[in-house]
DNA sequence: CAGTGGTCTAGACCACGTA
DNA sequence: ACGTGGTCTAGACCACTGT
């Protein structure tokens, strides 16, 4: 662990001193501390007992406010890295790689990660009125329309998925102009400045349908992992509403809570 | 929303006036402030627009600082309740109602919260070495012994999941002691004073095996849907690693997560 | 340009664990 | 009794959004 450490003196004045470190917190300091405390950790540093230094220690030693260590801190427990009590130091965890958001929402950049090609095929692409439950999940008018997006998703030229996507007016005219052959929406997406920031995703078994039958080449009826997911923009404008439908033994979906952070829930599957 | 709001003098003093108030907050000032809130947001005032009151205007309220109000709305924030943006006002995003930390890992608390009855018939419950997986999810030596408890889960009398759950044997040796009609082991071993405060969790497709299909009923090979546990206490000691296995159609799980809080993430099925 | 949330500081007191 | 993290305050400046 190190990012030029003691030096007292180092207070605001030379921030991004060495404008080379992208990537290294991009900016806010507790996020320089909680990448380089992340690293520490997963390197193994800390010991065998992995018994973190004083909240103190570590704001005197990186030279800033013990709020600011604290917001680090923050950070790396609710990745599910270190523990935090009253009363006693914090501990390692575990040494949880947690993929950033765009990795789980991009199916093409969680496909890199694991150094898999992405693959994408069109299977069809119509624009139609919304119907009571897109319009309710989309926050649409009466009479508005959507475009809906049914796609074949391949690793490395193997089925693993079928996207169905229900997007709005403003979103799914700049899909529909797509070419086919575009294997990453969300990267075109964003270019053209649609955000996606927050999705709540619900995860359940589906059984496969004459179309997902075809395109995954599984039996008609055969168990399929459901992933609907709603996703919008920083101002809380749905962008997205998808349905993915993955072959079971190719992908499994990881939470980290705690008291703390409890983002997760188990409800029971009666309405759709 | 209200808070008995005002009333700036109201400090620090009377903190914990009336006592009688259990649960709303439970001490922290911050907490009050987030209930208060959550309530506000559920109930639907904010108007249509769903446009809250500055930070400033809130501390203002309810006379607290504006760190202690912005410590409030993260906490609304990591449940998906707010959005948050640098210069604009917070967006309510939606009224998700979020369970506790306690309901997600007690069965038997999540039955209770949807109003049926749980129940747990205990199908076999022994003790034996650890082997490799296990030792290492519960961080155990070469010959350390674990106990191993498999038991049928329902709801009013409908079997609906099965599970598998590997103690270490300080947590063993006491749910071993209890009568096989104990529903809650989660309540008894907090009554021992071992704590789950941390889990991580995955979430994936399997084939139902002999004594799954004996106990839920289903068909042998028939689909599953698994959710994989493992949970620490405060300490960071592992004090559960277990295996449920629910009937397709009875569960679904849901995750919230933002660009700013990320605990979930996406795996190849590769290793178990 | 004014308003808003994001970041940071410096200091204070408290509740809890542990020795 | 002491060290540790949890909570809270008061004030400051900055980055961004909107008008």
């Amino acid at each position: 662990m190190a990012l030029e450490s003691g030096r007292p003196e180092a207070r605001s004045a030379d921030a991004s001193a060495g404008a080379s470190g992208t990537e290294r917190g991009s900016g806010s300091l507790y996020r320089k501390v909680a990448a380089d405390l992340r690293e520490a950790i997963t390197t193994g540093a800390f010991g065998e007992a992995g018994r973190l230094p004083a909240e103190g220690a570590l704001a005197e030693q990186y030279g800033v406010s013990r709020g600011t260590v604290r917001q680090a801190l923050a950070v790396l427990r609710s990745d599910g890295l270190v523990t935090s009590r009253r009363g006693t130091r914090r501990v390692v965890l575990g040494t949880a790689r947690v993929q950033s958001f765009s990795e789980l929402l991009s199916f093409t950049r969680w496909a890199y990660s694991m150094g898999e090609e992405p693959g994408g095929i069109l299977d069809s692409m119509v624009r139609r009125p919304a119907d009571a439950a897109e319009r309710e999940q989309l926050r649409l008018e009466e009479g508005d329309e959507v475009y809906v997006m049914v796609r074949l998703r391949t690793l490395s030229g193997t089925p693993v998925m079928v996207e169905r996507t229900v997007y709005p007016p403003r979103v799914g005219e700049i899909v529909a102009e797509l070419p086919p052959d575009v294997v990453s929406h969300t990267e075109v997406l964003r270019e053209h400045g649609i955000l996606f920031t927050d999705a709540d995703h619900t995860i359940d078994i589906v059984a496969a349908n004459g179309d997902d039958a075809r395109l995954l080449g599984c039996r008609r009826g055969g168990p399929l992992l459901r992933e609907r997911r709603r996703t919008t923009d920083p101002t809380g404008t749905p962008v997205e509403w998808s349905q993915d439908r993955y072959l079971p033994g190719t992908v499994a979906f990881s939470v980290h809570n705690s008291l703390a952070t409890s983002a997760l829930s188990r409800h029971a599957r009666d309405l759709d």
